[in-house]
DNA sequence: CTTGTAATGAGAACTACTCTCGTTTAGGTT
DNA sequence: AACCTAAACGAGAGTAGTTCTCATTACAAG
């Protein structure tokens, strides 16, 4: 169990910036969240953000690391915690549908054989990975 | 070897749609394209290619199962023939820099796996899985 | 407190993309 | 060939998610 807010705010720092009160109502918001929210969905949990700002503490909380943004089909971009806070690494299924976006996980095997296999395809063409991302694209229960 | 032409204008009768000038202009650039490719990417192959036509066309195309489109974080999305009519299952290493986009395969074994994980995956969670996508995120080496 | 700097937020601006609508093209019929 | 009709075209206007501007506010340091 790490402390997301005292992580958040370090990474904060050593990017020069403060850990403020929209800053903190953002992480809290997206670590109760089940998943990646929009940011209508964002705002309607909190209706006191301001959109304006919303979208610039959210840029600036992904270059600080904090957060990880998806984009979509959809138009709307999504929202989630970066791995290395939550300490959990995962993957999204996406719904073709509504846009809707929830986590999974791979078995660890298949994940550590993945990540062995990305590696090495990523060394025989220069590419310097910083990550991997892998995606269920189909319709929810919920559209279905 | 495939005739994509033939396979494009069956899918495109299917959805009550032509396979106009215009349309297989687009078909053949994707073709030739070593890997996904943006609009203006497009349009500067094909200074004919009108803007408006070409998103429509685009668009038309990747309702009739022909083009596959990839969202990234540079603002443009990247087209592709679908990988149905290529018959060539591949994933995408994209650069967080310029945000170039390119092919790269799995070994087929570890494809497989993942597919079987996959498909657990989806099964557990009513989620009706019609494709996954996987994507090294990272710096090509003309951005390093 | 006072003061300097960063953060805020309402609204304007930006831009990738979509839509509109008058014109052109092309497949089918005579 | 000539005609007809519906689809496709394309220049430009419009849309919408996101970013920028700048006057105001909050906060940290002294
Ligand atoms: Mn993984
Ligand atoms: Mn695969
Ligand atoms: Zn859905
Ligand atoms: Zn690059």
């Amino acid at each position: 169990m790490v402390d997301i807010h005292a992580l958040a705010e370090t990474r904060l720092r050593a990017d020069g910036q403060r850990y403020t009160r929209n800053r903190r109502t953002i992480v809290e918001a997206l670590d109760r969240a089940g998943g990646p929210l929009s940011l209508p969905q964002l705002l309607h949990r909190h209706r006191q953000l301001a959109q304006s700002s919303a979208y610039r503490n959210l840029a600036i909380l992904e270059a600080a690391g904090v957060v990880h943004r998806i984009v979509t089909n959809d138009g709307f971009a999504r929202f989630e915690l970066a791995q290395a806070l939550t300490e959990h690494h995962h993957h999204h299924r996406i719904c073709s549908t509504c846009g809707s976006v929830e986590d999974f996980t791979l078995p660890a095997a298949l994940e550590d054989s993945l990540e062995k296999a990305l590696r090495r395809v990523a060394t025989k063409s220069d590419f310097q990975v910083a990550s991997h991302q892998l995606d269920l694209i189909g319709v929810c229960p919920g559209c279905s």
